[in-house]
DNA sequence: GCGGCGCGAGAGAGCGCTCTCTGGGACAGG
DNA sequence: CCTGTCCCAGAGAGCGCTCTCTCGCGCCGC
């Protein structure tokens, strides 16, 4: 039930606390039988370091912090656990904590306190608010920051996103391939990266496409088509920026009696759970959330261990998954 | 950018380390110009403590673990968001960490050396597989643990829980008001105890329901209504014992001609964002997820502060929301 | 007036670990 | 055989903090 030291280890294995450490750490240059020793000594007193004391002289904690929108933003939003999935992917396998912290007054103070203090190493912010002063501040302060999308005004931040404006383009290909004659797209917000390139990049590929807006919300979904319907009824190709937007909207066509994909076909965007929670199964454009997670956590990792390197921003290929909304 | 160390901030206070210690950790008996001195040296140093150093001395993490389920069985779960937000909610005040670990190979042991370790101050464990020999393991070492939901063997462990078994019944109650003649029930998996209550529970009210077996998840809600409405065809009020499920059957019941909630009434469970997206949107049995693991923390913070206090489990009401599907 | 008591501040001993620095042994070259 | 070199183990100094213990001072009681 005592805790076991470094120092009882060595005293077991009859070295000095150094070389014990030196096999805990797996550093080189240790004679085999001495090693074999303390190995053998570190299992039989059931040996664990204490990372707070070691934390203490390497000045690392561990641990990194992902920074997310609260709970009404994040409510049914179908990416958090593939988001920590795919950063525990990485990070589990070195030992390094994630450490989540949802916004709430003060929280992303917190956050930078945490960080400045040797407490966490290094945070993912994930759905930044774009009027948002922490990043600039961290990145200012020299402190590892990875962020997930590309941030509203250029700054010099790694971040990892997916090519938006390429599936956009893609959804709206996939709908002129169905021969609609009357496309149109239900738009996220227009003061978020995501939301302008969804749109841009649609409109690239459909020019005159009729334009409803919405904020990403199942809600928004449902009154954005409702509004697209009563303005423009001989709609029959929608692309929808978000599948919980196409979610509350397909019911809307449903409703006023035209048939997915029969008479209207719809496009979303993300692949989440909400593309099969539709009815019809949504055809959408996927985003490997969970590579590009990681990928956020490799990114953030490298930052920790190499200080001072350039920003290198990595921008993920979305891919179309037809099923059957269109 | 150097860090500030309690001894500096002592320094230019002039006092000694340990009453700028004093301060810090608002201890009482330190005089009150001392005081003003300290709090004043802080703030234009910019002073944050050091959480290694203080955790080595003090032997606490300031960190709690929240084990969960890995993302295929996280996928689509809409309880994450809402449990990771009522723990915050408790422990963001206090400064303690929330360290997320999704279990995969050797998490649960991670999870265990560093609970020993002293990394972890203590741990909640979700949707833990009944087989799961950890949480024994952890309480027969006197370690902090909580349980999301009874377990399902006796055990003398503290855990959080909504009446399963009064929920079903008010769903049973439910369908009997609706006049339905001939009623059925798609239970989750009978291994688990949230599955075997919410049966029991129906069928205290319903005795003579039609019972067909699911685990769950969507596509088990689909096979299940698949074959309820083989079997029986003229059911025309169905108990289902999850969100997920419901989403998965409703449509099952739409393309064989049935009217949802004209020819057939639904009542699910959970009140998960599941129930937003069904179309129509679900009548359903609400556990307070949120605030059930704000009480999980709470709990699970009395044990690390008082140890070998009484196991105390604490089991929440649920309630009946009535939406349009039944 | 002097001893005792209480309260508040300082000194200092760790907490368990890492890591530099030193010392000693083995080996090779002169 | 002696010295220079290299390599590996041990000694020991912290890392920044908390907390006990001690000490000094002011006050009260006798």
């Amino acid at each position: 039930m005592k805790r076991v030291t470094l120092e009882e280890v060595a005293r077991v294995a009859g070295v000095s606390r150094a070389t014990a450490s030196r096999v805990v750490n797996g550093a080189s240059s240790v004679d085999e039988s001495l090693r074999h020793a303390v190995q053998k000594a570190i299992s039989s007193t059931g040996y664990l370091p204490n990372i707070a004391a070691r934390s203490l002289v390497t000045r690392r904690a561990d641990a990194i912090g992902l920074l997310l929108p609260d709970e009404r933003r994040m409510d049914g939003d179908p990416h958090l656990a593939s988001v920590v999935s795919g950063v525990t992917r990485v990070v589990r396998p070195l030992g390094i904590h994630l450490v989540l912290m949802m916004t709430g007054p003060g929280t992303r103070e917190q956050a930078m306190s945490d960080l400045r203090c040797g407490r966490l190493d290094g945070v993912i912010l994930v759905h930044t608010d774009p009027a948002d002063p922490v990043p600039g501040q961290l990145i200012a302060a020299g402190l590892p920051v990875v962020l997930a999308g590309r941030p509203l005004k250029p700054m010099p931040i790694t971040y990892v996103d997916v090519n938006q404006t390429a599936g956009a383009a893609m959804a709206g290909r996939r709908l002129r391939s169905l021969q609609c004659n009357r496309i149109a797209t239900i738009t996220g917000p227009q003061d978020t990266p995501a939301g302008q390139d969804r749109l841009a990049g649609f409109l690239a590929e459909v020019p005159d496409a009729v334009v409803v807006h919405g904020d990403f919300t199942r809600q928004s979904g449902v009154a954005a088509m409702e509004r697209l319907i009563a303005c423009c009824p001989e709609v029959d190709g929608v692309f929808i920026a978000s599948d919980l937007m196409a979610n509350g909207a397909i019911p809307v066509l449903h409703r006023s009696g035209r048939k997915v994909p029969d008479d209207v076909a719809i496009v979303g965007f993300d692949d989440s759970s909400a593309a099969l929670t539709s009815e019809p199964e949504l055809t959408t454009v996927r985003q490997p959330i969970s590579d590009m997670a990681a990928e956020m956590a490799r990114q953030l990792l490298r930052q920790i261990s190499e200080p001072r390197t350039p920003v290198t921003s990595v921008v993920f290929e979305p891919s179309l998954v037809v099923r059957d909304s269109g």
